[in-house]
DNA sequence: CCCAATAATCGCTAATCGCCGATAAACGAT
DNA sequence: ATCGTTTATCGGCGATTAGCGATTATTGGG
């Protein structure tokens, strides 16, 4: 399958424009174990497919807009909307309105936190 | 009648309640990236429920028998047995017969293997 | 305004998940 | 050998997930 999503080369910087300003860094992690567990498998869980993985991993190299995943995904455009959905519902990913586009981004943060969570294991 | 516990049984554990002997250090990580994502999906959805990452927690703290987790946790011996042997396919724990129980421990280079994976993004 | 393009949502089906009780297998001790 | 204890597996159930096509906003341009 031509998953060409997964060959693509980094940044290639152009003249794209930021979607996402820099947010703040770290946010505050659950007090308890139990929210902890409970963010863990909510992230865990967005990243449980790897089609979302593979996503995630696009994003981390530049912002993307739906139809160019689609274009690099084998599925349809429905499905991938699905998934980005999911994500961003975990709080992974944010979408900016840019034209008649939307351009995704990662959340930086987010992630941090679940590799934060990870290292108490 | 396959004991799937019997691979995971060393010559000779002792009296000792160190259940895991050091294991190899870091596993090669896949070469592609539809690899790597394959992994990363894996192991999140194994820790895609609150309740494999309470056993997983509890297991970063000591080695535990099945029956002392059941104690812990608000389900049934058949449903924590069944979150174990998902921790334990996706490779995160592992198990040692000890005495008539089974002891748990976790795989500390595959939760590595998550971490490195997951600071690609 | 209408149109083309883009993306989100709806409705459906097949497959998987999470839980349980019941049962089977393995082990130590009597 | 026969217990009692511990753990794994089986079967079934409701709920959830992943995929799709079709439909419905929404945007920008002619």
């Amino acid at each position: 399958m031509p998953s060409a999503l997964n060959d693509a080369l980094p940044p290639a910087p152009e003249d794209t424009q930021m979607c996402c300003p820099p947010s703040k860094t770290a946010e505050a992690l659950p007090e308890s174990d139990e929210a902890r567990n409970a963010l863990v498998a909510r992230l865990a869980k967005a990243l449980s497919h790897p089609t979302r993985v593979a996503i995630v991993r696009q994003l981390s190299r530049i912002d993307t807009c739906v139809s160019d995943l689609v274009g690099e995904l084998p599925f349809a455009q429905s499905t991938v909307s699905q998934h980005l959905k999911i994500l961003k519902d975990a709080g992974l990913i944010r979408g900016v309105i840019d034209g008649p586009k939307v351009s995704y981004c990662l959340e930086p943060s987010v992630l941090s936190t679940l590799r934060a969570l990870l290292e108490e294991f």
